[in-house]
DNA sequence: CTGACCTATGCAACGGAAGTGCATTTATTG
DNA sequence: CAATAAATGCACTTCCGTTGCATAGGTCAG
C-alpha cells in the first residue's frame, strides 16, 4: 500500500483512497481496463471521478491510453522508467478477439516506418488482433 | 459515372442514385471520409441510408473502415485489387494532426512482428500520427 | 400489365461513452 | 481555526453508432 502512495506521489498525484484504490486495481488487472470496467469494480463511486481519476493519471505518466479499435479508451499502468510520450518507447498492443482483452506487449517497440516525402510522425499506434496466448492454449 | 455503376455491380452492390454519389463524393475526397462528413456533404440523405450504405459498401470490399484514433469510424474506397482482409494487404493509415485528415498509405504494409509465443496474429492496425506532406510544406 | 416481393430509404428512438458545469466535501496550509 | 485549493459527486449534454419499423421504389413471375 505505501509503494503504491510513493508511486502517486512521486508522479505529482494526491494520494487519495479512491486514487490508490483505482491505482492497486489496474495493477491487479494488468490487462487494459475501460472506463467502464473501473465502473463495474466501484460500483459506489461516481463515474465523473473515476473518470478524473483516469484523466489526471495519464496526465502524470501513471498510465498509458490505449485505443484498441473496440472504440472505447482503456488505460493501462506504465511500466517503471516508460516514457510514453517518446517515439522509441512505443509499444504495441494485442487485442484477443476471443476474450477481447486487450494487453500491453511492452517488450515489442513499434518498427521505424519510412514515410513519404512531406510526412512527419510524431506518434504511432500499432494494434495486432488476434488470439492471445491463454486462448490459443485451449 | 457509367464506370461507378459498373464498379458497384462487380462488386455486388446494386447501383441506386444515393449509393452512385456516396461513390463519387468518396472517390473525389481522396482522404478518410466519416459517417458526420458525408452527412454534411448530402444535407438532404439521412443518417441511416448513409450509415447502412457504408456498412454495404464495406462489406462488399467496395471501401475499407479506418479507425485513426479519433474515435470517429472513418471509410476510404478500396483500391482496385485491394484484398483488405488479407493479413499481407493490410497498409498503414497517416492521421495529420494539424489538417485533422487521415490518408491511407497503400503503399506502405504494416511490418511483419513477432509476437510472443501463444500469440496469434489475424488482423493489424497501425495509424502514425504527426505532420502529412500538405501541411508540412506550409 | 399487374400484383407480389425484395430491397433501399426514411423516420424515430435507443444506448453507450466521453465530457462539462456547478455544488459540496475533504484536505492543506498559513 | 480560518482561508484556500483540490477532489468528489450529481446532473446534464453531446456525439456517434445502431436498430426497429413503416414506406417507397425497383424487379420479376404470371
Amino acid at each position: 500500500m505505501k509503494e503504491i502512495e510513493k508511486k502517486l506521489n512521486d508522479n505529482g498525484v494526491r494520494p487519495t483512497a479512491m486514487r490508490i484504490l483505482i491505482y492497486k486495481y489496474l495493477a491487479e488487472k494488468e490487462v487494459a481496463t475501460s472506463l467502464t470496467d473501473i465502473e463495474m469494480a466501484f460500483a459506489k463511486a461516481d463515474r465523473t471521478t473515476l473518470f478524473r481519476t483516469l484523466k489526471t493519471f495519464e496526465k502524470q505518466g501513471v498510465v498509458h491510453q490505449i485505443d484498441d479499435g473496440t472504440g472505447v479508451q482503456k488505460y493501462a499502468l506504465c511500466e517503471p522508467g516508460c516514457n510514453c510520450e517518446l517515439e522509441q518507447d512505443l509499444h504495441l498492443h494485442f487485442h484477443c478477439n476471443n476474450c477481447d482483452e486487450t494487453v500491453c506487449l511492452t517488450e515489442h517497440k513499434i518498427p521505424h516506418i519510412n514515410l513519404p516525402e512531406g510526412f512527419v510522425a510524431e506518434d504511432a499506434n500499432l494494434v495486432l488482433k488476434g488470439i492471445c496466448d491463454k486462448c490459443s492454449g485451449q
